[in-house]
DNA sequence: GCAAATTAATGATTTATTCAAG
DNA sequence: CTTGAATAAATCATTAATTTGC
């Protein structure tokens, strides 16, 4: 199998970054001549036909709303996310980075919580750094 | 060597076992919620916030798809290396084809285009869709 | 064999995007 | 057009592996 008999088209890294940039600058749809243009921009880079850039800005924008809905499907579920501890305490120090038993999990005192973060927010709380 | 100030979290064998046991299970970005019943679930082999988990979600997650990306990307400069010939026959042959050249001038231009796309007919017609 | 020096992994932060609401 | 919410990418920083000289 000396190459891959022209199954379907690759894009090379620049071609990639090229579309992707010109994605985020606002192009969606690109019409014929602009897919003409486009095309003939990338394959300086390597192997390329309209109807690629074509299919790829298609599916690129599919794509992208697809992955947003499910986001926000994710964000409404959230509504009864949970809030971040702060006892950190009656943690075992003695040893912490030591393996001894795999028990059965004690399953955490559920605790609720009303924000909807995803954590971050309580994550950042600042620890000084090496303040030796 | 009073004692090591953990300047930051260690996971223990168990706590990254079980972890990558539940990214490999489809976990990828736990909600607050979800952390809270993680980091309640490992703090019983060690130390741990919820803010490690977070970012041990994030981290692999990120890293994962990282790696893959190289490889892909690899591959497909490997691909297209050899056939690097059919480009323009107006470019200089100066840069045959290195990653140096990352950016070009996009000349496609982000001017929002009018949503039509008479592009698909011509387009995935076998070959000979305009320019000749 | 062992530490100092160097390199690779990876935890923690910051920055840049995205889309939708207002 | 601005802002809110949420990442994901890029980056910084520290720990673990490893290499190297003795």
């Amino acid at each position: 199998m000396p190459q891959t008999p022209s199954t379907r088209w690759c894009p090379t890294p620049e071609q990639l970054m090229i579309l992707e940039e010109m994605y985020r600058s606002g192009v969606r749809t690109p019409n014929a001549a602009e897919i003409q243009q486009i095309t003939a921009h990338l394959a300086y880079y390597g192997r390329i036909e309209g109807k690629n850039v074509f299919y790829w800005f298609q599916n690129h924008k599919a794509r992208e709303r697809q992955r947003l809905r499910r986001r926000l499907c994710a964000r409404h579920q959230q509504q009864y996310a949970q809030q971040q501890q702060q006892a950190t305490a009656a943690a075992p120090a003695s040893s912490p980075n030591s393996s001894a038993t795999l028990l059965a999990p004690p399953a955490a005192g559920g605790s609720s919580a009303p924000c909807v973060h995803p954590a971050v927010m309580q994550l950042h709380h600042h620890h000084h750094p090496y303040a030796t």
